[in-house]
DNA sequence: TATTGTTATACTCTATAACTATA
DNA sequence: TATAGTTATAGAGTATAACAATA
């Protein structure tokens, strides 16, 4: 039968860890197309600031590192360093201590994009998070950086 | 009526909330390769799971607002609500008040294997958040609600 | 044996546009 | 004119496996 139970229950806090999934996704999907629309006049997209953000944070990094950080997979990230590559933003030197891997070196056109892109992405930061409380938005911030910092299971 | 900012983000290494969009990236890529796991022996994937859990929250929807509660496209949707049809987990009624429109009703089946995923998933959230505090956990969910609740720009 | 990086391939997801029937 | 849903298609993203060089 039909049950007139249509609760609307409000989003309260009561059995929210179950919708983590759901709201990760969603909330990801509103980031991401407001990044690479404000990213677009740049030349970029977010994989490729969210490498010049760790090469610029951490100094050279392998690409095995830069999925750990940012995501993806080994064939994304060979895309993503040739293109950073062919655009000056960035150089693949030999590593010094593994002659399996490259150093990934963010160049000094690199530093100069990164520092434009870090401007709009602190204005999309804004945007998006203009909506909570000033303590919420570092809040969440902070608590994505724990949730990401899972031990491997 | 914001105040001015008294406190003034230490700029260096902290949270930052530039990584507002990196930090989405990895966390939702994380939540779904686990959820994609638990939940493939249920013959379901995420997007299924989250049209479900709205079923069941909100009773019939549009396939329209459907879209807006979980994200994708319009023709993502079809796909879904599809899947959803063809394993007798929902069906198509027309809608009572719009013409042009479905309300998408859960089934029976619906609720039992919503059931069933909803111990899949908390169980992935416990092995999700299972490394933070306990407070942090709700928190996190409270805070990705706010954030998914931005008014549209 | 395991790992880094490359390449190739297939598959999924996403975006877009055209179309209908309604509003 | 605008919207809900369908369909078709192209592009981007992702997963997978094979491979060479090195650990």
């Amino acid at each position: 039968m039909n049950p007139p139970d249509s609760t609307p229950r409000p989003p309260g806090p009561g059995p929210g860890r179950v919708r983590v999934g759901p709201l990760l996704r969603l909330a990801q999907r509103r980031a991401a197309h407001t990044f690479a629309d404000a990213l677009r006049p740049l030349g970029i997209e977010g994989r490729h600031y969210g490498v010049l953000l760790n090469l610029n944070l951490h100094g050279p990094l392998s690409q095995r590192r830069l999925i750990d950080l940012t995501g993806g997979d080994k064939s994304s990230m060979v895309r993503t360093v040739d293109d950073l590559e062919t655009r000056g933003l960035a150089v693949r030197r030999p590593s010094p201590t593994d002659r399996r891997a490259y150093a990934v070196e963010i160049t000094e056109q690199g530093r100069a994009l990164f520092a434009e892109a870090s401007v709009v992405a602190d204005d999309v930061a804004t945007r998006l998070l203009g909506h909570m409380d000033e303590g919420d938005q570092d809040l969440l911030c902070t608590l994505l950086e724990r949730f990401v910092a899972a031990p491997e299971a």
